[in-house]
DNA sequence: GTTAGCATGTAAGGAGTTACATGATTTT
DNA sequence: AAAATCATGTAACTCCTTACATGCTAAC
């Protein structure tokens, strides 16, 4: 009954946010959104609306291609748009920066939204994300001292790729939090204090 | 009632192909495999084995601890073990490399248990990987390119990133497909025709 | 002999998918 | 006007988690 979902929740508020927006069109906003490949169903997002719209987040605006005709028994694209508590509801969600923000796909789901967080939340789930992932890079390695014995090289290679595409993540926040002290935005303009181009960026 | 699961029935068949194992041991080994964080529940396990047990995949073979006496109202651990039929039907998960073993979880399942699987088959899966993986680098590709407008700093470092992990991924499949090819086991043995520590390893 | 933690299990429910069913609009 | 595709919606089911309930074994 209750729809608590969370991650969709916060996507669907965030792109009303920008614009209203039929659902077709948010499905795949949010397929985008959500790492690019992820399909998101009808299933899961029309059930989703529906209970937003119960709660009061968001309103039907039948503007859309439908002209004037009434929308009664007779389904034209229907608009939603966020309603003053949509509005506040994002707002809450937004400064959010507790743990949950920091599992895989919510914190995608946030750093979507950035533009509109402020900057001393951006930086605590910048942080909190990078201390969940150091937490796995801990893991992971003691996993690979751990079982030199018993484990085939195919998973010896399995293990040591994701921990190196862990460890790569870690340097990318890193990136991301020391940009984000300075007070810029992010974009990979000339590497500044960076390798001068010399190869082997392991390490 | 039918737990089909895919992904830990193939766990599960494979941990205990390799040994014998009682259930509790079995969450710990499959929470490495699949992933090392993973946390996989026992209300997931156990119906699992339930069911396994139904179909004659496994046994409850009850040495263990429990030296002589009777196991019938009274649980000691309870020891699992394969049966022929079991092991059939492991050898029939390991062969096939269709689509399904391309997906995320699956695809890491299976190359865990690559030492038992057709050298054929391997190669099958790991290039099926490849091509999924194309397919996300080519959806992201158009969607940068794409995006350039409407799209603020953040979400563009986000899906860069995501380019870029994806990218590393294939390139990491690559050299396992041309280690495969020579007839080799992985294992970072020195670059043979690699890159001479030329910088950018983009493309 | 009682606490700690190993070991097994179940019931309820959350979050999503697939497959289906239907209507509206655009293209050919 | 038929076909394609846009658009909305529901029902059933999958796979998993959480929270609970229980018994056994070791350590103090």
């Amino acid at each position: 009954m209750s729809r608590k979902s969370g991650v969709l929740e916060l996507a669907v508020l965030g792109l009303l946010h920008q614009a209203p927006m039929h659902g077709y069109e948010l499905r795949k906003r949010i397929n985008t959104v959500l790492g690019s490949f992820r399909a998101l169903s009808y299933g899961s997002l029309y059930p989703c609306l529906k209970d937003m719209l119960a709660r009061g987040w968001i309103v039907e605006d039948d503007a859309a291609t439908r002209t004037g005709v009434r929308r009664t028994s007779g389904r034209g694209k229907i608009v939603y748009r966020l309603t003053a508590e949509g509005k506040e509801r994002f707002q809450d969600l937004l400064a959010d920066s507790g743990p949950a923000a920091w599992d895989d796909e919510e914190f995608g789901v946030h750093l979507a939204f950035f533009a509109q967080t402020d900057a001393d939340v951006r930086l605590r789930i910048l942080e909190g994300r990078r201390s969940r992932l150091e937490e796995r890079v801990d893991a992971l390695r003691q996993s690979l001292t751990r079982t030199w014995e018993r484990v085939d090289s195919y998973t010896l290679e399995l293990q040591r790729h994701g921990l190196e595409s862990v460890e790569r993540e870690v340097r990318w926040l890193n990136e991301l939090i020391a940009t984000e002290r300075h007070g810029e935005e992010p974009g990979r303009p000339e590497p500044v204090r960076a390798q001068p181009a010399t190869g082997n960026d392991k390490e």
